[in-house]
Parts: C-alpha cells; structure tokens; sequence
DNA sequence: CTCAATTCGGATATTTATTATCCGCAATAA
DNA sequence: TTATTGCGGATAATAAATATCCGAATTGAG
C-alpha cells in the first residue's frame, strides 16, 4: 500500500504558491516546469485541488493557480484528502456475518471491533496531518535553505508570477 | 489509496485463534469455512503471518494454524506489518532536487519537510494499531455477543480443533 | 518401515486500481 | 477577434491486489 506520489506533488505546489504571496499565482507550465515533473500529469493534481477548493484558478493569457486562501489555513490533510479521498483505509467486508457460525445482524449494530480499531488509527493519522500547515512547510524549508538558494528560487519566482484577478 | 483485505482477514483469524486456547489450532480449511472466504487464498495470509513469525505451523494429517506466542503480546501492527509489508505511506521522490532551482544536495541531509510530517502521522497510526492486541479484540468480540452464539461457536470450534506438538 | 492422506509453501493467471497521457471545449485578457 | 490558459472527459500503459493451482514436506496408519 502507498500513497500516491500526486500527493507530494501537490503539496511541493502549495508550498511553492504559499512563497508567491497572497493573491499571486503561477500556470501551469511554470509550477511543472520548477519541480521537473511532467505537466499534463500535473495538471490532474491542480485540478484536483481547484474542485477541492484549495486553490483558485484564473483562465486566459495570464492564468494560472494561486491559493484560495491563506497559507496557514490549509493543512496537509486537506492536500491529502483532495487527492487521494477520503475513503477509510481499512473497509470492513462484515466478514464476522459469514460462515457456520456467522454473527446475527442483531449483535452486528456497532462495528466490528477490528474495524473500530483501525478506524482509530486512521483518527490518529489524520489529526497529525491537520496539525502541520502549507504556511509550517514553507516556513521550514525557508530555514533549510541556504540565503543563496533562495534568492536564486526568488528570482526565478519573480520572472514567472503572474497577478491573479481579485476572484 | 485502501489497506488489502487480506489484513482483515488475517485479523480475524488470529482473534479465532485466541479463542482455540495455548497450543490449540486449526487447518486451514476450517479458518476458511469459519469466515466463509475461499480457502486457496486464505492460505496466502496465513502464510504471510508465519513467515511474520506470528503463528505456528505443523504439517501432516493433523496439521494447522495455531498463534506463535500469547494474544496479548500480538498486535494489530504486527498483522498489518506481516501483510502489507512495512513500507511508509507516503514516499519521497525528493523532488525538490529537481527542476531549474533545485536545492543542492548539501542542504538535503535532513529529509525534506512534507516527507517528515507524514512520517511523523504514519507513526501516529503505528503506534495507535501497536496498542491493540489480539487478545483485545477477542475479549471485545465475546463482550459483544448473545452467550447462544458464544455457545455455538464453541461447539463448532471444539469439533475442528487440533492439538499442535509441542514445537 | 512403507505408504497414502493431508497439509504448507512458492509460483502462476486473472482482475482491479493507479498512473500517465492526450485532445476537444470553455473562458479570459490583450 | 485571437492567442493563450485551465477544465473535463476519454484513453493507453503500468503496477498492485486478488484468486488459483500444483509441487514439496510431514504426519499417522497399516
């Protein structure tokens, strides 16, 4: 079982988007063409955001994806959830009501334990990831990164940025 | 993104296997007939839990499954470990060293930020599934059913059981 | 001690989901 | 109007999970 790599994608764009500033954006073209990664590929990633409502898009000769909204308002859960569902990790088939000794539906109201038991789990993986921002991963790899570097990423961010419309 | 069903099955296994008692086990054949899912391809989860070193083997006329040590010293983990393999969820492609402003390799020592948050929520959920034995859920399932088919299950259990040697 | 019954175990097809891509349509700004 | 951009559905290629089979090993009975 893995996560599917769209995942990653799309949480290097937002970071990317959050570094851009409020109310500015970036195509397509440019945010595929940062990361090294092919763009009609990245385009279903963005679009999946855009339906999600993680970020707005503007049409036309100076288009592009921009955040909806701010950059600590949106959480990895939210990037993980537009992309890959929401759909529980584990799905309980009842198989506890099959066989010679299948349980009667009247003792099945609550769910199976094994069931509720990695349900848990997945509460637990989830509100760590609603507890980490786009805002906290930009923040970090600013602090990674050497002065060098990020001037260099902000001058190839300024070359390509493009003002979205007011929504 | 869906965790296999083989885990459920397994799960469901071990907790029948709980139930049979220290050194007790069953074929494969009745661990099918018990769930009601196709015997051939039960085999292949129980083979997993043995190459896991979760249960025990005996070949021959009086063959079977029996658990490798006490139920409470098996965990949830474990069964999802021995079937899905331990592989993260989520895997870094570290993009961020691609592309025209790719960070150099000297400031990518640590792991990069968004691997590191989901790292940390699959951890989460490791560690939620490690505080769940066997023996939990066995207890939790007797809690919730009728003593009549607590009653019928025994019975059914008693005329398949098999003693394992003693390793 | 031999043989036959019964089991586990690895290797093998089939089905399903994911990944990756393309092309026509709608919308926007110059 | 026109060139440019994102949106949506439809479509191959790839990987994974599902389901199945047959050989090897082991045990109990004769």
């Amino acid at each position: 079982m893995r996560l599917g790599q769209g995942v990653e994608w799309a949480a290097h764009a937002c970071a990317l988007l959050a570094a851009a500033g409020e109310g500015r954006g970036l195509s397509l073209a440019a945010l595929a063409e940062y990361h090294g990664v092919p763009a009609p590929y990245m385009a279903k990633q963005m679009q999946a955001l855009s339906k999600a409502g993680l970020v707005r898009t503007s049409r036309g000769k100076t288009g592009g994806y921009a955040l909806a909204r701010p950059a600590d308002q949106i959480t990895l859960w939210d990037v993980t959830r537009a992309l890959n569902g929401s759909a529980p990790l584990f799905q309980c088939t009842e198989i506890r009501q099959q066989g010679p000794c299948g349980a009667p539906r009247a003792e099945c109201k609550r769910p199976c334990h094994i069931a509720a038991a990695f349900a848990q789990a997945e509460t637990a993986w989830r509100e760590a990831l609603q507890g980490v921002t786009i805002a906290d991963i930009a923040a970090g790899v600013g602090r990674d990164s050497s002065p060098q570097h990020i001037t260099e990423a902000m001058h190839w961010l300024g070359s390509n940025l493009t003002d979205l419309p007011n929504r």
